[in-house]
DNA sequence: GTCTATACCAGGATAGAC
DNA sequence: GTCTATCCTGGTATAGAC
């Protein structure tokens, strides 16, 4: 009986599915949960209303779906990038070049901010969405920065992945209020200054 | 002109203001901005549709003076606190009395994680809510390590402000992550642990 | 599966009596 | 200043033709 589906047709669907995702991803990441209409998600995926209903239970079905794909894509950006395998060297040089490019990644990536925004601000009405989030996405680079850090011993670390939390933690929050919260409008502080005292924190070797 | 007016009406006004503003607050912690209705707010305040609007021009006028309301309160709140005059003592009690309190105080106020969703997730479409909250809420914490730190000439610590910042990041971080999304219930880290951590990773004394 | 058209409801805001 | 009643817009979701 599936044989009798024409690949077209199956493509045409598809296609149209993830036109309707790509519509979501815009909407709802600019204008949030609520305010967000399938009237202008359909016009944005360039469809009719009733074909969105067709694909995804209501709006919250959708919202769901959306959020999902988008936490795929980012962990698979991650992992597939070049930081993605292992970390080794000095400590003073790989601490430095991770919280670069971490900071650097998440600040050019405004679509990515806009998506934190969405699951804090949405965390209390869908909480699955963000214990999902909170599983997954800083998982990668926690793990692997524990795991270099346990390596060092000279650095005499007493509790590795407390250190790797607190720098994860330190850069993330740099981000929320900085980028976020536009506090580099209103009580700036440099980039490179922040990494160079969270580097040297940890990389205590009283010079 | 003013004379006029007696006193009885003027309480009575500013009775139903605080009112609306505490069914608004009710409100918006509880359902963000766009999903909270006018009606609710009224129902919350047992006041009237019309008598909301004539005391506040519409929805986003409610919104912004409530904020900044909730704002004072929490600004107020700390610096009347016992610890909003100056630390002084061993850096390793003041500072982990100092983690200790803040998590406890975030942790357990509820309605204040409600309001950092909230702040956080109406961050894009209220750019000047948040902008004056990374002004407020944070600076008296942070000025008063920072100013604490620099007299700990013991800790030879480069940069003090950065590792004020690097602190109460730290924990910030930690409540949005633990608390704010569910970390807790999928990716537990003690408190306790995270608190000796970075009183550890700070006050070196490579004991 | 997809569209057009529509049912149905609720929200923001106001008019007018008191 | 406050209420009741109402206007109007716009939202979610579906029915029915193709």
């Amino acid at each position: 009986m599936e044989t009798t589906t024409p690949t077209s047709e199956r493509q045409l669907s598809t296609t149209k599915r993830s036109a309707i995702l790509s519509g979501a991803m815009q909407e709802f990441l600019a204008h949030g949960y609520a305010a967000t209409t399938m009237d202008r998600v359909a016009a944005a995926a360039k469809v009719s209303k009733a074909t969105v209903y067709s694909h995804f239970q209501d709006k919250e079905g959708l919202f769901m779906a959306l959020v999902q794909q988008l936490q795929e894509k980012k962990f698979q950006a991650v992992y597939g990038s070049p930081e993605g395998q292992r970390l080794q060297g000095p400590p003073r040089q790989v601490l430095h070049h991770l919280a670069s490019t971490m900071l650097e990644n998440i600040i050019e990536d405004k679509p990515f901010q806009a998506f934190m925004r969405l699951i804090i601000g949405e965390s209390g009405r869908f909480p699955e969405l963000a214990r999902a989030f909170s599983h997954h996405t800083p998982r990668c680079f926690l793990s692997l920065l524990k795991e270099y850090l346990s390596t060092q011993s000279g650095l005499k670390l007493k509790d590795p992945e407390a250190i790797a939390r607190i720098f994860i933690g330190s850069l993330v929050h740099y981000v929320i209020f900085q980028e976020l919260l536009y506090a580099k409008e209103v009580v700036p502080f440099e980039r490179e200054r922040m990494i160079t005292g969270l580097v040297d924190l940890i990389v205590n070797e009283s010079v």
